[in-house]
DNA sequence: ACCAAAATTTTACCGTTTGATAAAAAAATA
DNA sequence: TATTTTTTTATCAAACGGTAAAATTTTGGT
């Protein structure tokens, strides 16, 4: 009868004791009478068929792919955060999904008692997301703007992140009056000495968490669309490498800031260090896919929210 | 602020909550902060992902003395198919664990690609193990009825496994839209001619698999309790040497339908034949063991899906 | 648009179940 | 027999499921 079914029975009984747990939905002492061992004993197998993955659990609901693909991220990319919300195949929406869940996890800092430092960028995604914040009342948080909207003709863009932010949550908010971009780096450092700048610049740098858009670039990127950069800039700066920027920042294919070039003359606040602070990207699409891929590579963003196809590429990369 | 389909995000929460508990290893104070609600709402909502049967959780580990047992049932009746779950000693359920079991059984057969015709009878058992399915999207596959659940009064009874089963599988079904039982052999022949039960009788016919419960007779048998017979004629089919009903086929001990008598007054599809198709019996429990036994020596099934304890019943016979 | 009723959520509490640890006992191995 | 491994026993803090009252939100009628 027993020839050496050690190894076979000890799996043998911990299925069984899983089967009792999980599906008859027995009592680890109610197994063990059964089973004629100790509690201990039950556990120790109910455990094991659990870490010998004989019991299967399975979620048949769409959120649970959505929820297994942020687990993925984060460890794949090392993440602080990551969400991740269903696609919506039919819609071209650049924001359905994202600004919700964004607006979601935004709240979710807003609601801690202690007092936090948010910092934003701005582009069409974080002023959408911004549109979905509930009215709070936030008196002991600070909001920081981390890049201007003024254009290179001098008007602002349409979207005004900080200020819709700061009307809806009621927190002492810090604007950054400058352009994305200015003419020089000698122009840029003239201007980081204002008073008013130079507050926005410290307080950014101690941002406990900071939501930003990406950006691709190429003829037809929102930044060339809203008037921030020339369409000549543009082709130079995909040449030197870009593939995307986030608040102004260029980077190539690994995330790497670009050195020189546009870079120089950005006028944005440096996004803070990310071993300390949550720098969470929100994008979703397929235009922003390499652009997105690039910025996780090389660490400018250590949380995210997209959608399930946008999670997919970025775990297939 | 526009922000919430509350009915749709009521089972994605539990779902989200369900996915945290049992796939990410959460507590329930985890998912009450990730969530942004109270330990008692994530618990509700983690049990009500249970309820809906969002978390399926099965056990495929093949434990040796079922899987033997499973081998000698098949030996010994020449079965087809036989699974034989652990079984459960305290429990008064005729279904936990055989119903997922039938499940997995059933999934196998709608994994397929060439299409194929699955029957199913009617009953709580099989009520259970449709429960048990996972959505799928089957087109290619056509699942018939064998039986009707209208009662003698006219009234339906409470489990509607056909329609059950199209909700989560998405194949083309066909009910059987008459009672188990007329009241004449003439008035069976004549709705038999009905179109739309002559196509139900086609299909039924061309069965590759058949999923039935098996009913036993008595005083309380569920064909009783259910309103489906008469409690003066049961007396009298028990007379006749009636030991149990499959899709109200009338069988005494050796297995052999019942000539004459409330056979010739059942409206059910006839099963397919044996050779050909499998007719897979799903039962399990003391009350069972004749009516199994004698289904199983009749060849009236040729699968079967039980416990270990009826099998061993089954064996020693 | 308002108020009242109904339903749901939160807060608080309590007993049971669970997972983990450490020492004693038993079994297996050399 | 001595040594190693496993199982049992005992104990404890954390996690869980249930209940009940208070607070909140939703619903329905006016």
């Amino acid at each position: 009868m027993a020839r050496k079914p050690e190894n076979n029975n000890r799996l043998d009984d911990a299925a069984r004791a899983g089967w009792l747990y999980y599906v008859a939905g027995r009592t680890q002492d109610e197994i063990a009478s059964i089973m004629g061992i100790s509690r201990q004993s039950a556990q120790r197998l109910v455990s094991l068929a659990m870490a010998e993955r004989l019991v299967k659990v399975r979620l048949d609901h769409p959120i649970a792919a959505c929820l297994e693909a942020a687990a993925r991220l984060k460890d794949r990319y090392q993440l602080k955060y990551a969400d991740v919300v269903p696609s919506d195949p039919g819609s071209a929406s650049t924001t359905v999904g994202i600004a919700e869940a964004g607006a979601a996890e935004i709240e979710r800092w807003l609601k801690t008692a202690e007092p936090v430092v948010l910092a934003v960028g701005t582009g069409r995604t974080l002023k959408a997301t911004i549109d979905q914040l509930p009215p709070m009342d936030c008196p002991q948080h600070r909001i920081v703007s981390l890049t201007g909207n003024i254009r290179l003709d001098g008007s602002a863009a349409y979207y005004n992140v900080i200020f819709s932010m700061a009307d809806v949550i009621n927190a002492r908010h810090f604007p950054m009056p400058l352009p994305v971009l200015v003419s020089s780096p000698e122009e840029r450092e003239v201007l980081h000495k204002q008073s008013l700048v130079k507050m926005a610049l410290e307080l950014g740098a101690r941002a406990d968490a900071v939501f930003v858009g990406v950006g691709e670039l190429g003829a037809e990127a929102p930044l060339c669309e809203d008037g921030f950069l020339a369409r000549e800039e543009m082709a130079g700066l995909m040449a030197a490498g870009a593939v995307g920027e986030i608040c102004g920042w260029m980077f190539d294919h690994d995330g790497a800031l670009l050195t020189g070039s546009i870079n120089e003359r950005v006028a944005s606040i440096p996004l803070p260090p990310r071993d300390r602070a949550s720098v969470i990207g929100i994008a979703k699409g397929r235009r922003k896919h390499e652009a997105l891929r690039a910025a996780l590579r090389g660490g400018i963003i250590n949380g995210l929210i997209t959608d399930e196809s946008t999670a997919e590429y970025l775990l297939k990369a």
